[in-house]
DNA sequence: AAGTCGTGGCT
DNA sequence: TAGCCAAGACT
């Protein structure tokens, strides 16, 4: 892998995201890098502009209620990474002097912080050494190193050794912000542009000819008539509503009845609703 | 460790 | 059009 030629690419093509600039802050990056799990750029950036602006540091945050901050989340997906952050803001506030921390370790142990979210982190906002490893960056590793047309099922801790071998001993950080939008706007998973590729000449995929993926196919995830599409109707109900609907509301969204109570019984376990005294529902904190 | 968890644009 | 896919985490 060819560092130089990947970071004056990047140097010469990143998009200007917000969370991006150079008077970034940990707790900035630390919201962008969970609401871009499995959610594109496009959705995120006009939201986190809305919550750096609402608020701008952890304990901000960690004020707010659940029910504003599930709103605030609006449709990026998955909101149960809302109540999680929510849950490390208060954390983050408590615990760490407002300060998101930036040791791998302790950015582990804050909820909704994974493997890659916690190295994220580090790397991103407070310039630390260690491997990232997003879909991207497996692609991009899978195809440049290995020759293979697509990553194969993941595996932390190999993923890792495999991009701990290619971080330079200074700039890792900024490497693999590169390896990272390199993935993300060139070595795509349908359609790669090789063409505008930085490392087209010594990339191990083209050499070998570009060889189909020969490894296993992963299941295509299902969402038509799942619980998750069940719960994100209901959701959407509440997140319209300023004040609790009756159950004969959240009826009207999903004919099934079996799966709909069971789908609300899920979202009130999950605390992303609760039901009011008089027996009506409503995102948390708004009765 | 395979399943679950939203949403919407793109081909 | 119907599937594929998007900076994963958790159980």
């Amino acid at each position: 892998m060819d560092v130089r030629a990947v970071v004056s690419w990047f140097d010469d093509v990143a998009r200007d995201l917000p969370w991006r600039a150079p008077d970034r802050t940990g707790w900035g990056v630390l919201v962008s890098e969970v609401m871009l799990q499995q959610t594109p750029v496009a959705r995120v950036e006009p939201v986190w502009l809305e919550w750096m602006a609402r608020w701008p540091v952890p304990s901000a945050l960690a004020a707010a209620g659940r029910g504003e901050v599930v709103r605030a989340w609006g449709k990026l997906g998955y909101p149960r990474r809302a109540l999680r952050l929510h849950e490390a803001a208060a954390v983050i506030a408590e615990s760490h002097g407002d300060v998101v921390p930036s040791d791998v370790e302790t950015l582990l142990a804050l909820p909704g912080i994974g493997a890659y979210t916690a190295r994220a982190v580090a790397a991103f906002a407070y310039g630390q050494r260690c491997p990232v490893v997003d879909t991207n960056v497996r692609r991009v590793v899978a195809r440049a190193v290995h020759g293979s047309g697509e990553a194969g099922p993941p595996s932390t801790a190999r993923d890792m050794a495999d991009v701990e071998r290619l971080l330079p001993s200074s700039g890792a950080a900024h490497f693999s912000a590169a390896l990272m939008e390199l993935g993300a706007v060139v070595c795509t998973a349908r359609s790669p542009r090789c063409a505008d590729c930085p490392v087209f000449a010594s990339c191990a995929w083209q050499k070998a000819g570009r060889p189909a993926y020969q490894g296993p196919v992963k299941a295509a995830q299902k969402f038509a008539g799942t619980d998750r599409q069940v719960r994100g109707l209901l959701l959407d109900v509440l997140r319209g509503s300023a004040t609790p609907e009756p159950k004969s509301r959240l009826d009207l969204v999903w004919a099934d009845a079996g799966q709909r109570d069971r789908c609300l019984d899920s979202l009130l376990v999950d605390g992303l609703v609760e039901q009011t005294e008089d027996g009506r529902f409503a995102l948390p904190g708004e009765s």
